[in-house]
DNA sequence: CTTACGATTCCC
DNA sequence: GGAATCGTAAGG
């Protein structure tokens, strides 16, 4: 994945994003649903508040993973736009492509439709967490981001974002229309 | 040092 | 509907 298709508005980031590979080692999977945090005017983006050691990474160079915990959850995002601008895009859904076994093993009990259909859901089935905050998704190096079968602009959906504190209704959240991984349906 | 608070998930 | 549970950030 070239670094430069991350230095664009994170609206468009997150909407070319669906169909995209992440890989990490034996496990991989194409994202489905997506969430774009804007640089200016959010309230709901982390980077609102300013610059903290947490956001550090925001403001740094478009393609680097910018991963944060919520209560005991940790949540993967690639930083977009250039450096100083602080737009990122929340990977919230994917569908396995390999690995579907190790996947299993790692989120426990759960069906295999609730492998990877969520945010934190699958940072643990792909072993990801604060570890890999700032690494660099362009890379090459596990774990990397790879270009996937691209997937029809229209099945692409765009509706609210999934909670957020800060109400915000615009369309900032982008999945692909009937994939049973999408994390939940609006 | 102390307090407040989640870009979630899972279970009752 | 509610608890789990801990790092981060801000205030004393």
């Amino acid at each position: 994945m070239k670094r430069g298709f991350f230095c664009r508005d994170p609206r468009d980031v997150a909407r070319d994003l669906l169909g995209t590979i992440l890989v990490n080692g034996p496990v991989a999977g194409r994202i489905v649903e997506t969430e774009a945090y804007l640089a200016e005017g959010d309230p709901a983006a982390h980077a609102y508040r300013g610059r903290t050691k947490r956001t550090e990474v925001l403001f740094g160079p478009p393609g680097y993973a910018y991963v944060f915990r919520t209560r005991q959850h940790a949540c993967l995002n690639v930083v977009a736009q250039p450096a100083g601008v602080p737009g990122c895009v929340l990977i919230r859904a994917l569908a396995p492509v390999a690995g579907v076994d190790i996947m299993r093993e790692r989120r426990g009990d759960v069906a295999d439709s609730r492998l990877t259909d969520g945010p934190a859901k699958l940072c643990q089935a792909f072993d990801i967490d604060i570890r890999h905050y700032g690494v660099d998704l362009c890379d090459g190096v596990d774990p990397h981001l790879e270009e996937g079968p691209a997937c029809d602009a229209r099945d692409v959906v765009a509706g609210p974002r999934v909670g957020v504190g800060a109400a915000m209704t615009l369309p900032l959240r982008y999945y692909v229309a009937d994939d049973s991984f999408v994390s939940r349906r609006t």
